[in-house]
DNA sequence: AGCACGCCGACT
DNA sequence: GTCGGCGTGCTC
């Protein structure tokens, strides 16, 4: 019979808290039961996550009420926290957070959703004089306040006035704001309306794909179906399948999950579920991190309530609270963006597999570039390959010409060739649509000096700073630091300064100079900090008024734009010579991804590709949109070093901001790790990382390899559990470790 | 998230 | 001195 109760506390960001149970309610309390706990000098809403038999809190309190003992969350979603918590190596309440977002927890009483402060009344222009030099955090808040002239939630006022919280509770105390807790309904697309879509029609190919996934949703209840890869090339009509798909499932009476990479760079993909589903009347939440806190409270409760059965989001929309599940689809399986950086690190694609088993539903993968992992996982029959090798309506697969960057540069060090610029020449005359694509955002990667060699660095990673001309800034692209971009060399003085490498920006500048009729934007994470900026200029291109868009990866995946007929890639090698054993396969990705956005109308499109490197092989396959051959090369390469898909990896990141303090660190865990290593396991001496300065911080590398990761898992936190490390150290670990800079 | 505590600069 | 402003750290 379990005694105590480890608990999260609603709104406190902070760690799980063990309570003693009364004992009436010993037998009967589940995990997911709601509660009410002292906290300090108040009492609190609280989640069980788990019961214990014991703890070793000193002071241990008793729970003061339960408050409902019908858990929050189905017996499924926990069993999923707790897997993650085993598989991943973190604690269970790191993996129950993830799987119960802070918002839904105020559900049952009342439902508060948040703190949102007002100016309580109209403050003199004297008074706020005095207050800003008495003050000036606080007149910054009325500042604030005023101008916004609605309400604003607290934590974003403290953040967006540069303030703790404390101050707002001054102000609150002073009578001169009120707080209050508000209740916020909004659609996250209410100023929208969408057209009613019915089905299109699917082509052979498409239908027979279909038959397999109607299949798998058909399936007997008892046991579930083989998970589903879709390998279909760029404009193959994946998207209709999907849709399709979920069609079904709804008229069996069942529920989905759609995931994709990145909901807010996917905005056609969310346009065309909402019209569809608009036309049966069908609602469908999106859940994803750009939603506020109102909005994503709101959201949950449509999907728990049942009154939306299909739900739309990125990774963490694997958790939601979806019953009689009929179907999961991920879509661009491939993306990284699937894989959470921060704990728990689980993998979105792996959990929707883990889900679908669990919950006995159909799950299908899709993309035009699957993953080496799924791929594998398909070609050992563990799932069930479906191939689309035509694009829809019989459009052809663009054109791919490399350029030799090595014999163009040298005649005019240009960022263009003569055949790109007479390409996009081409294309103006007949008014269709360029992307230009290059995967750097700025001006020049460095600034170097001609006379004593010394590079800009930033002071807080170990990467040359990036000179953003608009902003005539230095920018370090690891952790944002910006210095004043400078006249001469701040070493030697030497006025001699030379901006070396090309980045977005530069791009913008020289295609306007060759082409100053053309209409040119550029589309990266720069031009993103203004909110609107992505739908705007999308909007403008889709509707011609844009000739030429330069851009970043975000304009590499799943746009539609059928006036495309020309796509620019400046320099194919990018991440190609990286120190990571994913460089080929991102590579490979990501040109057959750019090449995929032209050629999507009418006319063929074609795709230059300027390299360095042509003849490496992820450029040599993609040109020939040759999967096959590059998934040949590629697993032959993991097979013979042992990398994934056919071992686990597992990265663990020591971190101090004293580099010997770290090394030291990295070297004392090596050695314990050492001592008593599961069987199968291997493990790599401790290194710096590549980047091996970040944020401030010196970081060292320990890699792992095994086949079985829970053996593991468990044998780490182990280990981690009885090693105290210096105050500033800090050690994590990274199942499945995507990120190995 | 809220609350106590402690540091620091301004002013009766 | 002491009081208000503000950051920090803890809550079973």
């Amino acid at each position: 019979m379990p005694r105590y109760a480890r608990v999260l506390v609603d709104d406190s960001a902070g760690k799980a808290f063990d309570y003693e149970l009364p004992e009436a309610v010993a037998a009967v309390l589940q995990p997911g039961a709601r509660v009410r706990v002292p906290v300090r000098t108040r009492t609190a809403l609280a989640t069980v996550i788990e019961l214990l038999e014991e703890t070793d809190v000193p002071g241990v309190k008793l729970i003061s009420e339960v408050v409902s003992a019908e858990p929050i969350l189905s017996p499924l979603l926990l069993k999923l926290g707790a897997w993650i918590s085993d598989y991943y190596c973190c604690s269970l309440e790191a993996a129950m957070k993830a799987v119960l977002p802070n918002v839904i927890r105020k559900a049952e009483v009342g439902h508060q959703t948040r703190l949102f402060a007002r100016l309580a009344r109209e403050v003199e222009e004297e008074e706020l004089e005095k207050l800003r030099k008495k003050a000036p955090l606080q007149a910054g808040v009325i500042d604030h306040l005023t101008e916004a002239a609605q309400p604003v939630s607290v934590t974003e006022l403290a953040e967006k006035c540069d303030a703790s919280h404390a101050v707002v509770q001054a102000l609150v105390k002073k009578g001169l704001i009120v707080t209050e807790a508000a209740r916020v309904e909004r659609d996250p697309f209410g100023d929208e309306s969408f057209v009613h879509a019915a089905p299109l029609a699917m082509n052979p190919e498409q239908t027979a794909v279909f038959e397999h996934v109607r299949r798998a949703i058909d399936h007997p209840p008892d046991a579930a179906p083989k998970p589903l890869l879709l390998h279909g090339v760029t404009g193959s009509g994946k998207t209709e399948i999907y849709l399709q798909a979920i069609q079904l499932v709804l008229e069996r009476g069942q529920t989905a999950i759609m995931l994709v990479p990145e909901i807010s760079l996917t905005p056609q993909t969310v346009e065309r579920f909402k019209s569809r589903f608009a036309a049966t009347r069908h609602e469908v939440a999106v859940l994803h991190s750009h939603l506020s806190e109102g909005e994503r409270h709101d959201e949950w409760h449509k999907i728990r309530d049942g009154r939306a059965r299909i739900v739309i989001g990125a990774r963490s929309a694997i958790f939601a609270p979806c019953a009689n599940l009929g179907l999961i689809v991920v879509d661009e399986e491939h993306e990284n963006t699937y894989k959470q950086e921060e704990t728990p690190r689980y993998h979105g694609r792996d959990i929707a597999v883990l889900r679908a088993s669990m919950e006995k539903c159909a799950i299908l993968l899709g993309s035009a570039t699957p993953s080496l992992e799924s791929f594998h996982n398909a070609q050992t029959g563990k799932y069930e390959l479906l191939r689309l090798i035509a694009r829809v309506d019989d459009k052809k697969m663009p054109f791919i010409r490399i350029i030799d960057l090595r014999m163009e540069s040298k005649k005019h060090g240009a960022i263009l060739s003569e055949r790109l610029i007479t390409a996009i020449n081409d294309r103006l005359t007949k008014k269709e649509q360029t992307i230009l694509f290059l995967n750097r955002r700025g001006f020049s990667t460095s600034l170097i000096c001609e006379k004593c060699g010394h590079v800009c660095e930033c002071p807080n990673c170990s990467v040359a700073l990036t000179f953003h001309r608009a902003a005539a800034r230095m920018v370090c692209h690891i952790c944002g630091y910006q210095a004043v971009a400078p006249q001469k060399c701040p070493e030697c003085r030497d006025p001699g300064i030379k901006y070396t490498g090309t980045g977005t920006e530069k791009v913008e500048d020289s295609v306007s100079r060759l082409f100053p009729k053309a209409v040119i934007k550029r589309l990266d994470a720069d031009v993103m900090q203004r909110r609107e900026a992505f739908r705007e200029t999308l909007t403008a291109f889709r509707t011609g008024k844009i000739d030429i868009l330069v851009g970043t990866q975000m304009i590499a995946k799943g746009l539609h734009f059928p006036n495309v007929t020309l796509v620019g890639i400046i320099n194919a090698d990018l991440g190609l010579h990286l120190p990571d054993f994913r460089a080929g396969e991102r590579t490979f990705q990501l040109l057959t991804q750019v090449a995929g956005r032209a050629g999507r109308g009418d006319v063929e499109g074609e795709v230059f590709v300027q390299s360095f490197t042509p003849f490496s092989p992820s450029i040599q396959h993609a040109r020939h949109h040759d999967f096959d051959g590059f998934w040949e090369q590629e697993i032959e390469f993991r097979r013979q070093w042992d990398y994934p898909p056919f071992t686990h990896l597992v990265l663990i990141i020591v971190r101090s901001a004293h580099q010997q303090r770290g090394s030291f660190s990295a070297e004392t865990l090596h050695r314990r790790l050492k001592e008593e290593l599961p069987p199968g396991v291997t493990l790599s001496e401790p290194a710096p990382a590549p980047l091996e300065k970040s944020h401030g911080s010196y970081r060292f590398h320990l890699m792992m390899r095994t086949r079985s990761i829970v053996r593991l898992s468990r044998h780490l936190r182990a280990v981690l559990d009885k090693l105290t490390f210096p105050e500033d150290v800090f050690v994590t670990v990274d199942v499945d470790a995507y990120q190995l800079l």
